[in-house]
DNA sequence: CATCAGGGCCCTG
DNA sequence: CAGGGCCCTGAT
């Protein structure tokens, strides 16, 4: 496997909006890492394969302070000199990823009211909704987390990258990056089965020929509403309901979708919320909508994350049974 | 050894 | 709108 070495760089600065909280930005724990790396992450510092529409990058951020306010320092990695005009799309492109841009002051302040769970909102104040990938990459992870054990998705991943991905290096450091849709176009199902990804290979073909083909334009997608998007997403073949629940938090930022709680993800909330073994989805979801309203994912997902922060430094027993690797 | 469900989705009736 | 089938793996 060739390996692509980035040894152009640039560096910005940008101020997220207050209050910011980094790590809880760069670092979601309850996503379970593969083993060829997409990214890396240390206290204060990120690291990233980023891809923006074609082209391939190294993302490094690290969290800076200067003149007493919180900024982060952007370093990005190319094998080509950068364009003028390039390093501001790739500044907004970033910007949007992360959400360094939103006001969370009505959500900070509906969740300070909150009895039970303040002191969890309270630490993570600032932590944003982000999505490091492109709409197409979410996708394709989201398809091998598909009717999978965490294990069996790891697996899956990384014998799809190992044959499609691309490997690079920048910051001395070596990371993976998932293939553009359309280099999947001369690859047979059969080929795609062969990766032992199942019935998904039928999945990944068809939605790598749509993105080929430039069916969907996901920058369009980022200026409608979420019942529109929702359609448009549900369309790809292989994604339902809870696909799109995911790429319409992450990729697309909207906070109220609390619609579809999936059988796994029941039995967790269940202990979260109620500390019982299984209660009925509707009772969740109907009381996480009045309670959160229209932030219903994003506070449940302030509150997923801490437990599974918690679960990076101390054993929960009761976890480690639910999330089954 | 066999059986089975899993971090869904599509398709059929 | 309910239910069967889909690939492969590890648990039982």
């Amino acid at each position: 496997m060739k390996k692509y070495l980035l040894n152009q760089k640039i560096d910005f600065f940008i101020s997220p909006t207050a209050p910011f909280h980094f790590d809880g930005t760069f670092h979601k724990p309850s996503h379970f890492p593969n083993n060829l790396k997409l990214e890396d992450w240390e206290p204060g510092t990120y690291w990233q394969s980023l891809r923006v529409e074609k082209k391939l990058y190294g993302l490094k951020i690290e969290n800076a302070e200067i003149a007493a306010k919180q900024k982060i320092k952007v370093s990005l990695y190319s094998n080509k000199e950068f364009a003028k005009d390039e390093i501001e799309k790739l500044k907004d492109e970033i910007i949007w990823r992360f959400e360094l841009h939103v006001d969370l002051k009505a959500f900070n302040n509906l969740v300070k009211k909150d009895k039970r769970f303040s002191p969890i909102f309270k630490k993570w104040i600032g932590m944003r909704d982000t999505s490091e990938y492109t709409l197409y990459e979410l996708l394709i992870i989201a398809i091998v987390l598909q009717n999978a054990t965490v294990r069996r998705s790891q697996q899956m991943l990384d014998s799809l990258l190992a044959h499609f991905g691309r490997k690079i290096e920048f910051d001395g450091k070596e990371f993976w990056a998932i293939w553009l849709p359309e280099e999947l176009e001369n690859v047979s199902e059969q080929e795609l089965r062969d990766m032992k990804i199942g019935y998904r290979a039928k999945f990944i073909k068809r939605l790598s020929h749509e993105f080929a083909e430039g069916k969907i334009d996901e920058y369009a997608l980022r200026r409608l509403e979420q019942e529109t998007v929702k359609k448009e997403l549900v369309k790809l073949y292989g994604v339902g309901p809870e696909t799109a629940r995911i790429l319409l938090f992450e990729v697309y930022h909207h906070y109220d979708v609390f619609d579809h709680i999936a059988p796994w993800q029941q039995t967790i909330y269940s202990r979260l919320f109620y500390n019982k073994q299984l209660v009925p989805v509707d009772k969740i979801r109907d009381d996480i909508k009045k309670q959160y309203g229209n932030y219903s994912m994003l506070a449940v997902h302030y509150i997923w994350e801490d437990i599974f922060w918690r679960r990076k430094y101390e054993k929960i027993d009761w976890l480690e049974k639910e999330i089954r690797l």
